[in-house]
DNA sequence: GCTAATTTCTACATCCGGTAGAAAAGACAC
DNA sequence: GTGTCTTTTCTACCGGATGTAGAAATTAGC
């Protein structure tokens, strides 16, 4: 999976962290501190859409919106990393081997649900 | 954590696929078909080595091996992932999700044994 | 000490990401 | 419907990371 820079990282956290689409100028605004040029903000959606991380409708301003959740991201990251192994039962064991006692309980719960 | 260029990668998978520690002349021999200069493959390992994925012994010639397994790596890069999550919960009920069976069964697996 | 192997230093090209102005395209008022 | 304002797209530049390697320095062995 593409990674992400800095920047484009801060405007993914803006766009998991609402629930409607927001427009390029919304954006700007929402990332004030950073003192950015509207067409800034533009060319770094248009770069993420072309990582396939956000999407766009036709209406005027466009409005952007990621196309996963940043917890469907986490775990895709999760999932490419563990795909990428050859021997997947090793890294899961080194994976649970240095999981916190809390991290191993919230797993047990979901893979107790999950048959 | 930092991340790895395609020659970075390609090196390490070099160095994670052997046992004992190597000179940077076996790993220029080993990705012969990339002709690359001994030079460029001591450079790789320096950056390599700055990065914390190296090291190497006094030895002449230098022999340089990985610091973790590509394992240890892989869970790492895991963690790592999982841990910036602000709702780790929703992540990994994500990965769990998306796991396929054979890897549900090995976590539980793993899971019991670990208390 | 001299030579050959080895290591380190320095340099350059390319690509990616941050940044934004210029140009083009579309909406709107009149 | 034409001129203006908004919005979008195109193009450009810079810095840092990575791929690449020659030049220079260091070290081992004779």
């Amino acid at each position: 999976m593409e990674s992400l820079g800095e920047l484009e990282r801060a405007v993914m956290d803006q766009l998991w962290s609402r629930t409607a689409p927001v427009s390029a100028a919304e954006l700007r605004d929402a990332l004030a501190d950073r003192g950015l040029a509207l067409t800034t903000v533009h060319t770094v959606l248009t770069r993420l859409e072309g990582k396939g991380f956000v999407a766009h409708d036709e209406a005027r301003p466009r409005r952007f919106a990621a196309r996963a959740t940043r917890e469907e991201h986490a775990a895709g990251l999760m999932h490419e990393v563990l795909g990428q192994a050859a021997d997947r039962q090793a890294v899961l064991a080194r994976f649970i081997g240095s999981a916190s006692p809390g991290e191993a309980d919230m797993l047990r719960a979901l893979l107790a649900d999950n048959p």
